[in-house]
DNA sequence: CGCACCGGGTTCTGCCATCTGC
DNA sequence: GCAGATGGCAGAACCCGGTGCG
């Protein structure tokens, strides 16, 4: 690292004034006049100083150019890969190909996360045969890397994987469940295990302060329902159950009935988001004449509510009413808030050509597949036309 | 058979901030 | 003083079908 070649110091005229002016904005932000004033009277001779020691690997830049590398972005992402002595690329890529990962993929990985070259190819292969303990194909971890570049190069600790790994197992966690957890959620496992331990016992202490009797099935079933919950820092996740617990005035059997069920889908969103749903779904409830008490009981029962965006969940509770459905029976089907806006006005369409009557068929058939639905409406035109 | 109930599947990265260790 | 490692954040729904019951 320390040998650089004095050939390397030869800089283009763009770089020096690209640092020139990095150091303009690091001398706009010092406070200190005294400071400031160093730097400026020395600024030449450091810009000479960084230069030299600083420049960025010419080779290497050739090689990622050859590799199809976006060097730009990967220089706006990490600069200082691009300045490393020793890099691996060319092991990467290769390691990669190995994989199954074809040239484009492969640039657009190291164009992202480009720290990936600095991994050794012993890392590399012990990182991927611990993936594949999950994994059953190549393929599958190239899609997620494709997806997700960062997931699998961000650590360079296998150990913690290794320990993270068999941490989620002692959970009770089964095979298909770190399939599921890897797939959705690959920065779980690059996560330090402490994080996830905390995030775990975060959870298994609420539940058991709400009086739960089996802390261990709890998380489990939490983590289950919502494979991003351990992505999500316990203070997210700690400020949404009080402030669902505290709007609500939920007593200890009620948040854990919650939080137990479909609740724990919610609990990762973000906190102003949440708060902001739910208000706006508060305020529209109380314009459309419900007790606050419905309110209450709509997101008990579906949480999920509180997942959708005002405007969209305005504009489709607004849709349904048009459509002849009362709020009342929203609230006892509130699956239906389920499907998009979009389908439901094509299906209130259709419904009404066949002249349904929701008075007295109830709206459960706005909440069916699309093959169930269809064979529904073809019956009911079919009886209509006799 | 038809329906309601219920649970499951899919999905989520790319960036910045902050420490740490050399 | 740097790059590396790690934590944390914003963003924002929709759909399908097994099953058991009347």
């Amino acid at each position: 690292m320390a040998a650089i070649p004095g050939v390397r110091a030869f800089l283009s005229l763009h770089q020096s004034v690209t640092l020139w002016h990095s150091f303009g904005l690091v001398k706009v932000q010092l406070r200190s006049a005294c400071l400031t004033r160093r730097l400026c009277s020395t600024s030449t001779k450091n810009d000479d100083l960084k230069l030299s020691v600083n420049p960025e690997n010419e080779s290497l830049l050739e090689n990622l150019n050859l590799l199809g590398v976006d060097v730009k972005m990967a220089r706006r992402r990490q600069p200082g890969v691009l300045r490393k002595a020793f890099t691996n690329e060319q092991g990467l890529a290769q390691f990669l190909q190995g994989k199954g990962a074809s040239r484009k993929v492969i640039a657009s990985i190291i164009s992202r996360y480009p720290r990936a070259i600095t991994r050794s190819m012993e890392h590399m292969e012990q990182r991927w045969d611990l993936w594949r303990n999950i994994f059953k194909t190549d393929a599958e971890i190239v899609t997620i890397l494709d997806r997700s570049p960062e997931s699998f190069f961000r650590s360079s600790d296998n150990g913690n994987l290794e320990k993270n790994i068999a941490f989620l197992i002692s959970l009770g966690l089964n095979t298909k469940d770190l399939h599921r957890l890897l797939t959705t959620a690959p920065r779980t496992f690059s996560n330090s295990l402490e994080l996830n331990r905390q995030m775990v016992e975060f959870l298994e202490d609420i539940y058991l302060e709400l009086g739960g009797k089996s802390p261990e099935q709890f998380v489990k079933a939490v983590i289950s329902r919502n494979l991003y919950i351990l992505i999500r820092s316990t203070k997210r996740v700690k400020a949404n159950i009080d402030n669902l617990r505290a709007s609500l005035k939920l007593s200890d059997s009620e948040l854990l009935g919650l939080l137990q069920g479909p609740g724990a889908e919610i609990l990762d969103l973000s906190n102003e988001y949440l708060k902001k749903n739910f208000n706006s779904l508060q305020q529209k409830m109380a314009s459309l004449g419900c007790q606050n008490s419905d309110f209450k009981k709509l997101i008990i029962s579906y949480p999920m509510v509180l997942y959708i965006g005002p405007d969209t969940l305005s504009s489709k509770l607004d849709c349904l009413l048009k459509g002849g459905i009362t709020m009342k029976q929203i609230l006892e089907k509130p699956k239906v808030l389920d499907y998009s806006t979009q389908n439901i006005t094509g299906r209130l369409e259709e419904l009404q050509k066949v002249r349904y009557d929701f008075r007295k068929n109830g709206i459960n058939i706005l909440d069916s597949s699309r093959k169930r639905f269809a064979a529904k409406i073809e019956k009911l035109s079919a009886s209509t036309d006799e």
